[in-house]
DNA sequence: GCTTGACCTGAAGTACGCTCCAACCGTTAC
DNA sequence: GTAACGGTTGGAGCGTACTTCAGGTCAAGC
Protein backbone atom coordinates (compact mmCIF):
# COMPACT_ATOMS: atom_id res chain seq x y z
CA UNK A 1 0.00 0.00 0.00
CA UNK A 2 1.49 3.64 -1.33
CA UNK A 3 0.77 6.89 0.64
CA UNK A 4 -2.27 7.82 -2.02
CA UNK A 5 -3.72 4.32 -1.26
CA UNK A 6 -3.41 5.30 2.53
CA UNK A 7 -4.59 8.55 1.89
CA UNK A 8 -7.87 7.27 0.37
CA UNK A 9 -8.65 4.56 2.92
CA UNK A 10 -7.61 7.27 6.04
CA UNK A 11 -9.83 9.55 4.67
CA UNK A 12 -6.38 12.03 5.33
CA UNK A 13 -4.59 13.77 2.98
CA UNK A 14 -0.66 12.43 2.06
CA UNK A 15 0.47 15.57 3.05
CA UNK A 16 -1.09 14.75 6.42
CA UNK A 17 -0.01 11.13 6.49
CA UNK A 18 3.45 12.54 5.72
CA UNK A 19 3.18 14.96 8.29
CA UNK A 20 1.92 12.90 10.90
CA UNK A 21 5.26 10.98 9.84
CA UNK A 22 7.60 13.93 10.76
CA UNK A 23 5.86 14.27 13.90
CA UNK A 24 6.31 11.09 15.23
CA UNK A 25 2.34 10.01 15.15
CA UNK A 26 3.08 7.18 13.22
CA UNK A 27 6.16 4.86 12.44
CA UNK A 28 8.39 5.95 9.40
CA UNK A 29 7.34 2.96 6.57
CA UNK A 30 9.66 1.14 4.24
CA UNK A 31 10.52 2.05 1.59
CA UNK A 32 10.59 0.77 -2.42
CA UNK A 33 13.42 0.66 -4.89
CA UNK A 34 11.91 4.27 -6.22
CA UNK A 35 12.02 5.75 -2.23
CA UNK A 36 8.21 5.73 -2.07
CA UNK A 37 6.63 4.96 1.04
CA UNK A 38 5.19 0.85 1.51
CA UNK A 39 2.55 0.75 4.19
CA UNK A 40 1.30 -2.53 5.57
CA UNK A 41 -2.24 -3.00 6.37
CA UNK A 42 -2.24 -2.72 10.35
CA UNK A 43 -0.87 0.69 10.08
CA UNK A 44 -4.27 1.78 8.85
CA UNK A 45 -6.32 0.89 12.40
CA UNK A 46 -3.24 2.90 14.02
CA UNK A 47 -4.48 6.04 11.40
CA UNK A 48 -8.10 5.65 12.24
CA UNK A 49 -7.76 5.57 15.35
CA UNK A 50 -5.27 8.41 16.04
CA UNK A 51 -8.15 10.39 14.28
CA UNK A 52 -10.74 8.66 16.88
CA UNK A 53 -8.35 10.41 19.15
CA UNK A 54 -8.42 13.79 17.68
CA UNK A 55 -11.95 13.84 16.41
CA UNK A 56 -12.80 13.58 20.16
CA UNK A 57 -10.06 16.16 21.72
CA UNK A 58 -7.24 14.88 22.32
CA UNK A 59 -4.69 17.43 21.88
CA UNK A 60 -1.41 16.64 19.17
CA UNK A 61 1.22 16.32 22.70
CA UNK A 62 -0.80 13.69 24.40
CA UNK A 63 -1.58 11.80 20.68
CA UNK A 64 2.32 12.08 20.63
CA UNK A 65 2.50 10.59 23.77
CA UNK A 66 0.63 7.85 23.35
CA UNK A 67 2.50 7.27 20.27
CA UNK A 68 5.48 7.25 21.67
CA UNK A 69 4.56 4.85 24.22
CA UNK A 70 2.96 2.94 21.78
CA UNK A 71 6.22 1.97 19.70
CA UNK A 72 8.06 1.08 23.22
CA UNK A 73 5.90 -1.83 23.52
CA UNK A 74 4.59 -3.81 26.15
CA UNK A 75 6.28 -2.30 29.08
CA UNK A 76 3.90 0.84 28.63
CA UNK A 77 0.57 -0.88 28.29
CA UNK A 78 -0.19 0.49 31.97
CA UNK A 79 0.77 4.35 31.20
CA UNK A 80 -1.61 3.94 27.85
CA UNK A 81 -4.55 2.56 29.66
CA UNK A 82 -3.71 5.35 31.86
CA UNK A 83 -4.38 7.93 29.11
CA UNK A 84 -6.94 5.99 27.43
CA UNK A 85 -8.85 6.00 30.96
CA UNK A 86 -8.14 10.06 31.16
CA UNK A 87 -9.27 10.60 28.01
CA UNK A 88 -12.53 8.14 27.84
CA UNK A 89 -13.31 10.65 30.98
CA UNK A 90 -12.92 13.61 29.13
CA UNK A 91 -15.32 12.29 26.28
CA UNK A 92 -17.29 11.54 28.82
CA UNK A 93 -18.13 15.03 30.19
CA UNK A 94 -18.06 16.47 26.60
CA UNK A 95 -20.88 14.07 25.95
CA UNK A 96 -22.31 15.54 29.26
CA UNK A 97 -21.78 19.13 27.53
CA UNK A 98 -23.09 18.47 24.43
CA UNK A 99 -26.25 17.02 25.75
CA UNK A 100 -27.17 19.98 27.42
CA UNK A 101 -26.40 22.20 24.88
CA UNK A 102 -29.02 20.03 22.70
CA UNK A 103 -31.63 20.88 24.99
CA UNK A 104 -30.45 24.73 25.18
CA UNK A 105 -30.80 24.53 21.42
CA UNK A 106 -34.22 23.01 21.81
CA UNK A 107 -35.34 25.60 24.00
CA UNK A 108 -34.02 28.85 21.71
CA UNK A 109 -35.35 27.12 18.75
CA UNK A 110 -39.01 26.72 19.60
CA UNK A 111 -38.81 29.84 21.42
CA UNK A 112 -37.65 31.55 18.08
CA UNK A 113 -40.33 29.84 16.04
CA UNK A 114 -42.65 31.00 18.55
CA UNK A 115 -41.88 34.68 17.91
CA UNK A 116 -41.87 34.12 14.23
CA UNK A 117 -45.61 33.42 14.66
CA UNK A 118 -45.70 36.52 15.92
CA UNK A 119 -46.80 34.88 19.75
CA UNK A 120 -46.04 37.48 22.70
CA UNK A 121 -43.48 36.01 24.46
CA UNK A 122 -43.56 35.69 28.68
CA UNK A 123 -41.25 37.67 30.27
CA UNK A 124 -41.11 35.40 32.78
CA UNK A 125 -38.30 33.89 30.24
CA UNK A 126 -36.01 36.23 31.30
CA UNK A 127 -35.74 34.24 34.41
CA UNK A 128 -33.74 31.58 32.43
CA UNK A 129 -30.46 31.58 33.39
CA UNK A 130 -29.44 29.24 30.57
CA UNK A 131 -29.98 31.42 27.70
CA UNK A 132 -29.83 34.64 26.53
CA UNK A 133 -32.80 35.28 25.11
CA UNK A 134 -34.23 38.45 27.61
CA UNK A 135 -30.60 40.58 26.15
CA UNK A 136 -31.41 39.63 22.46
CA UNK A 137 -35.29 40.25 23.13
CA UNK A 138 -34.56 43.80 24.77
CA UNK A 139 -32.58 44.76 22.30
CA UNK A 140 -34.81 43.75 19.94
CA UNK A 141 -37.53 45.66 21.59
CA UNK A 142 -35.34 48.83 22.77
CA UNK A 143 -33.23 49.44 19.17
CA UNK A 144 -36.17 49.40 17.02
CA UNK B 1 -20.23 45.58 36.11
CA UNK B 2 -16.06 46.27 34.81
CA UNK B 3 -14.35 44.23 32.47
CA UNK B 4 -13.12 42.16 35.27
CA UNK B 5 -16.32 41.30 37.15
CA UNK B 6 -17.23 40.29 33.43
CA UNK B 7 -14.01 38.18 33.17
CA UNK B 8 -14.37 36.36 36.61
CA UNK B 9 -17.93 35.71 36.05
CA UNK B 10 -17.70 34.83 32.56
CA UNK B 11 -14.63 32.54 33.33
CA UNK B 12 -13.08 34.11 30.26
CA UNK B 13 -9.94 36.65 30.64
CA UNK B 14 -10.08 40.17 30.12
CA UNK B 15 -8.08 39.81 27.14
CA UNK B 16 -10.33 37.39 25.55
CA UNK B 17 -12.77 39.87 26.38
CA UNK B 18 -11.41 42.41 24.72
CA UNK B 19 -10.77 40.40 22.05
CA UNK B 20 -14.43 39.71 21.67
CA UNK B 21 -15.56 43.05 21.39
CA UNK B 22 -12.34 44.03 18.34
CA UNK B 23 -13.69 40.71 16.65
CA UNK B 24 -17.21 42.06 16.77
CA UNK B 25 -18.80 38.98 18.72
CA UNK B 26 -19.65 41.14 21.58
CA UNK B 27 -21.16 44.54 21.67
CA UNK B 28 -18.83 47.54 22.85
CA UNK B 29 -20.24 48.40 25.85
CA UNK B 30 -20.58 51.65 27.41
CA UNK B 31 -18.04 53.44 29.05
CA UNK B 32 -17.32 55.22 32.35
CA UNK B 33 -15.84 58.95 32.91
CA UNK B 34 -11.87 57.35 33.07
CA UNK B 35 -12.86 55.62 29.65
CA UNK B 36 -13.29 51.59 30.79
CA UNK B 37 -15.67 49.40 29.78
CA UNK B 38 -19.29 49.61 31.58
CA UNK B 39 -20.88 46.17 31.25
CA UNK B 40 -24.80 45.40 31.91
CA UNK B 41 -25.42 42.71 33.77
CA UNK B 42 -27.44 41.42 30.07
CA UNK B 43 -23.98 40.34 28.39
CA UNK B 44 -22.81 37.87 30.59
CA UNK B 45 -25.91 35.22 29.40
CA UNK B 46 -24.75 36.27 25.72
CA UNK B 47 -20.62 35.94 26.50
CA UNK B 48 -22.05 32.20 28.07
CA UNK B 49 -24.19 31.35 25.06
CA UNK B 50 -21.19 32.14 22.93
CA UNK B 51 -18.66 30.20 25.17
CA UNK B 52 -21.36 27.41 24.14
CA UNK B 53 -21.53 27.89 20.51
CA UNK B 54 -17.64 27.63 20.66
CA UNK B 55 -17.19 24.70 23.48
CA UNK B 56 -19.40 22.55 21.46
CA UNK B 57 -18.19 22.71 17.88
CA UNK B 58 -19.29 26.00 16.42
CA UNK B 59 -16.46 27.98 14.50
CA UNK B 60 -15.49 31.10 14.64
CA UNK B 61 -16.72 32.48 11.27
CA UNK B 62 -20.20 31.44 12.37
CA UNK B 63 -20.08 32.84 15.79
CA UNK B 64 -19.26 35.93 14.14
CA UNK B 65 -22.27 35.80 11.71
CA UNK B 66 -24.56 35.04 14.60
CA UNK B 67 -23.44 37.52 16.38
CA UNK B 68 -23.93 40.12 13.42
CA UNK B 69 -27.49 38.82 13.15
CA UNK B 70 -28.35 39.11 16.78
CA UNK B 71 -27.53 42.57 16.52
CA UNK B 72 -29.79 43.41 13.68
CA UNK B 73 -32.71 42.58 15.64
CA UNK B 74 -36.23 40.61 15.25
CA UNK B 75 -35.82 40.66 11.63
CA UNK B 76 -33.37 37.98 11.76
CA UNK B 77 -34.56 35.62 14.16
CA UNK B 78 -35.58 33.31 11.33
CA UNK B 79 -31.80 33.09 9.94
CA UNK B 80 -30.58 33.02 13.68
CA UNK B 81 -32.87 29.77 14.18
CA UNK B 82 -31.66 28.12 10.95
CA UNK B 83 -28.46 28.07 12.21
CA UNK B 84 -29.26 27.20 15.60
CA UNK B 85 -31.03 23.95 13.97
CA UNK B 86 -27.96 23.55 11.90
CA UNK B 87 -25.61 23.39 14.65
CA UNK B 88 -27.96 21.25 16.95
CA UNK B 89 -27.30 18.72 14.18
CA UNK B 90 -23.81 19.08 14.37
CA UNK B 91 -23.94 18.68 18.30
CA UNK B 92 -26.09 15.33 17.41
CA UNK B 93 -23.97 13.82 15.32
CA UNK B 94 -20.80 14.52 17.96
CA UNK B 95 -22.76 13.10 20.53
CA UNK B 96 -22.78 10.01 18.23
CA UNK B 97 -19.16 10.16 17.33
CA UNK B 98 -18.20 10.39 21.05
CA UNK B 99 -20.62 7.79 22.28
CA UNK B 100 -19.05 5.47 19.81
CA UNK B 101 -16.04 6.10 21.02
CA UNK B 102 -16.54 5.44 24.50
CA UNK B 103 -16.89 1.66 23.91
CA UNK B 104 -14.12 1.67 21.88
CA UNK B 105 -11.79 2.97 24.62
CA UNK B 106 -13.83 0.47 26.90
CA UNK B 107 -12.87 -2.40 25.14
CA UNK B 108 -9.50 -1.68 24.88
CA UNK B 109 -8.46 -0.52 28.45
CA UNK B 110 -10.67 -3.52 28.98
CA UNK B 111 -8.11 -5.32 27.03
CA UNK B 112 -4.93 -3.72 28.06
CA UNK B 113 -6.28 -5.00 31.75
CA UNK B 114 -5.96 -8.31 30.72
CA UNK B 115 -2.97 -8.41 28.97
CA UNK B 116 -1.39 -6.07 32.28
CA UNK B 117 -2.83 -8.85 34.03
CA UNK B 118 -1.02 -11.57 32.01
CA UNK B 119 -3.94 -12.89 30.23
CA UNK B 120 -3.19 -14.37 26.87
CA UNK B 121 -5.26 -12.41 24.29
CA UNK B 122 -7.51 -14.65 21.84
CA UNK B 123 -6.06 -14.13 18.44
CA UNK B 124 -9.60 -13.30 16.87
CA UNK B 125 -9.78 -9.96 18.59
CA UNK B 126 -7.78 -8.97 15.00
CA UNK B 127 -11.16 -9.08 13.19
CA UNK B 128 -12.14 -6.12 14.83
CA UNK B 129 -11.76 -3.31 12.61
CA UNK B 130 -12.66 -0.26 15.03
CA UNK B 131 -9.42 -0.77 17.18
CA UNK B 132 -5.68 -0.83 16.24
CA UNK B 133 -5.19 -3.62 19.05
CA UNK B 134 -3.84 -6.14 16.41
CA UNK B 135 -1.17 -3.62 15.03
CA UNK B 136 0.12 -2.88 18.67
CA UNK B 137 -0.30 -6.37 19.85
CA UNK B 138 1.73 -7.85 16.93
CA UNK B 139 4.63 -4.40 17.12
CA UNK B 140 5.01 -5.72 20.88
CA UNK B 141 5.09 -9.30 20.34
CA UNK B 142 7.68 -8.83 17.38
CA UNK B 143 10.11 -6.45 18.86
CA UNK B 144 10.71 -7.79 21.72
C1' DG C 1 0.75 63.14 47.29
C1' DC C 2 1.82 58.57 46.28
C1' DT C 3 1.26 53.88 45.60
C1' DT C 4 -1.40 50.09 44.04
C1' DG C 5 -4.33 47.87 41.08
C1' DA C 6 -7.29 47.82 37.41
C1' DC C 7 -7.79 49.35 33.16
C1' DC C 8 -6.48 51.28 28.31
C1' DT C 9 -4.34 50.73 23.28
C1' DG C 10 -2.04 48.69 19.26
C1' DA C 11 0.85 45.39 17.80
C1' DA C 12 3.47 41.36 17.96
C1' DG C 13 3.85 36.54 19.34
C1' DT C 14 2.19 31.73 20.11
C1' DA C 15 0.23 26.92 19.59
C1' DC C 16 -2.15 23.73 16.93
C1' DG C 17 -2.74 21.39 12.82
C1' DC C 18 -2.35 21.25 8.80
C1' DT C 19 -1.79 22.82 3.67
C1' DC C 20 0.54 24.39 -0.15
C1' DC C 21 4.51 25.12 -3.02
C1' DA C 22 8.64 24.51 -5.95
C1' DA C 23 11.51 21.59 -7.91
C1' DC C 24 12.55 17.28 -8.61
C1' DC C 25 12.45 11.77 -9.46
C1' DG C 26 10.64 7.12 -10.85
C1' DT C 27 7.10 4.06 -13.00
C1' DT C 28 3.74 2.99 -16.28
C1' DA C 29 0.90 3.39 -20.59
C1' DC C 30 0.96 4.43 -25.19
C1' DG D 1 10.59 8.32 -26.19
C1' DT D 2 7.46 10.94 -23.80
C1' DA D 3 3.57 12.27 -21.21
C1' DA D 4 0.91 11.51 -17.21
C1' DC D 5 0.81 10.27 -12.67
C1' DG D 6 2.18 9.60 -8.28
C1' DG D 7 5.68 10.10 -5.35
C1' DT D 8 9.97 12.77 -2.95
C1' DT D 9 12.00 16.86 -0.04
C1' DG D 10 12.36 21.19 2.68
C1' DG D 11 10.30 25.12 3.73
C1' DA D 12 6.87 28.67 3.69
C1' DG D 13 2.14 30.00 4.58
C1' DC D 14 -2.40 29.84 6.72
C1' DG D 15 -6.65 29.87 9.82
C1' DT D 16 -8.31 29.70 14.46
C1' DA D 17 -8.18 31.56 18.73
C1' DC D 18 -6.17 33.62 21.73
C1' DT D 19 -2.09 35.60 24.69
C1' DT D 20 1.47 38.58 25.73
C1' DC D 21 3.79 42.82 25.75
C1' DA D 22 5.12 47.69 25.98
C1' DG D 23 3.88 51.78 27.46
C1' DG D 24 0.54 54.41 29.17
C1' DT D 25 -3.98 56.37 32.05
C1' DC D 26 -7.11 56.62 35.94
C1' DA D 27 -9.31 56.02 40.61
C1' DA D 28 -9.26 54.79 45.27
C1' DG D 29 -6.99 53.89 49.68
C1' DC D 30 -3.41 55.25 52.90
Amino acid sequence: MRIGDLARKSGLSTDTLRYYERIGLIPAPLRDGGGRRVYDATVLRWVDFLHRLKSTGMGIKDRLRYAELRMQGAASLTMRRKMLEAHREKVESDIRRLTETLEVLDEKVDLYRRMEAGETVDPAFESCARTEHAGAAMDERTHR
